[in-house]
DNA sequence: CTGAATGGATAGCGGCACTCTCTACTATCC
DNA sequence: GGATAGTAGAGAGTGCCGCTATCCATTCAG
């Protein structure tokens, strides 16, 4: 297909399109002339990966440029690419940490048996973590970090659940894919849910009880 | 104390103060002469929540100051506070839905007897779950929908966690801003700590196993 | 043959979150 | 009683990001 097909099927302007070309997200089309291109099903998926990734997961161009990267990646185990992947949909922010809130968090690596987490900044997932409890600490939620076991123990739910979807649903070759799309997609589907299990909750305990206000 | 001291107490530059006075998200100070205001600690407070909602929750200025505005109502009930908030932390996103995945929420709905929910629309929360399950479906994952009572069950843990930590550390004062911060801030927690056990199954099953490549 | 579409490239735009600059003060230190 | 530093307020400017518009030469479809 050329371009204008690529862009009804998946519902992306052509200019959006050639812009991706340009930036590395999508790959050029098979040349058959000086000014013709043509693009397959795969153009389409890896498309609408694209979309997905920007629209659900809130990356930024270039967040999806190492998505995809490491996704392409061939000669790396599974494991590291997944590995660069979640440090790809993982940004740091620029929150400075407290050593108090560091220290929470090894303490709780330390409770879980992890023992290679001597630095907290050197991932972006635990300095994700450190920067969510130097947060809470700065506005006086310092025990936020008491969450952390309770948190674990409906993850552990949730991620054997993520895990079954992976190897049920997914050809050995898209594993990576469906994981980075799992993760992300399953992010805003966690926060859907967790704020509907908190409305209930609220409309349990306040809304039929006497009313504070 | 004036402005300055606001600044380095709260690590926040004089100039983005000033702009956040304007844009309405911190309240005037006192002033004492035609320029020279007085803030308290309540400002300071005010601010680092403000930093707290943009740094950890990335919510936009906008959505700061209707946050804000649902926890300074005083003629609403908590319950619709809380609805009010949630609306404004759960951005609605641009992903046009699928009829099938609202297909799907809707069935998610019946199946745990909440029967309100005829139009998905309504609420930023349920779009954001429907928005989900879209983009989902629109790159081959119209299986994620499985994910949703597991998801739950896991939530539940994670929601009683969330609630006994609302009723044991907040004066009934601050329970919306209690509740706000909580959902933001375990929002990226959540996602941390999710990454965290994914890189660990990945360890045990793959990193361990027979590599695939 | 002709009008629409295409590949490629460069420039421009709109929104956002600041950041700069300026004026007219005021507070404080020596 | 200066000199210096800080301040309120407001408008303009900045830098980045994700597109979007324009242009050209070419080529395809009817």
């Amino acid at each position: 297909m050329r371009v204008g097909e690529l862009s009804k099927r998946s519902g992306v302007a052509v200019p959006t399109i050639k812009y991706y070309l340009r930036e590395g997200l999508l790959p050029a089309g098979v040349l058959t002339s000086p000014n013709q291109a043509y693009y397959d099903d795969e153009h389409l998926r890896r498309l609408r990966l694209v979309r997905a990734l920007i629209d659900v997961g809130g990356l930024s161009i270039a967040s999806v440029r190492e998505v995809l990267a490491a996704i392409d990646t061939r000669d790396e185990s599974l494991h590291n690419k997944l590995g660069a992947v979640q440090e790809a949909i993982s940004q740091p922010g620029t929150v400075e940490l407290d050593p108090l809130a560091v220290a929470d968090v090894q303490a709780f690596f330390a409770r879980h048996g992890e023992t290679e987490c001597a630095d907290v900044t050197e991932s972006n997932v635990t300095h994700m973590l450190a920067a969510a409890l130097s947060s809470g600490r700065s506005i006086g939620h310092d025990q936020i970090r008491d969450l952390l076991d309770p948190y674990l123990e409906g993850l552990k739910i949730i991620a054997q659940a993520d895990l079954e979807y992976v190897v049920r649903h997914t050809s050995p070759d898209d594993v990576i894919e469906a994981m980075v799309v799992g993760t992300l997609i399953g992010d805003t589907v966690l926060k859907a849910l967790r704020r509907l299990a908190h409305a209930q909750v609220s409309r349990d305990m306040i809304g039929d009880g006497p009313a504070p206000n």
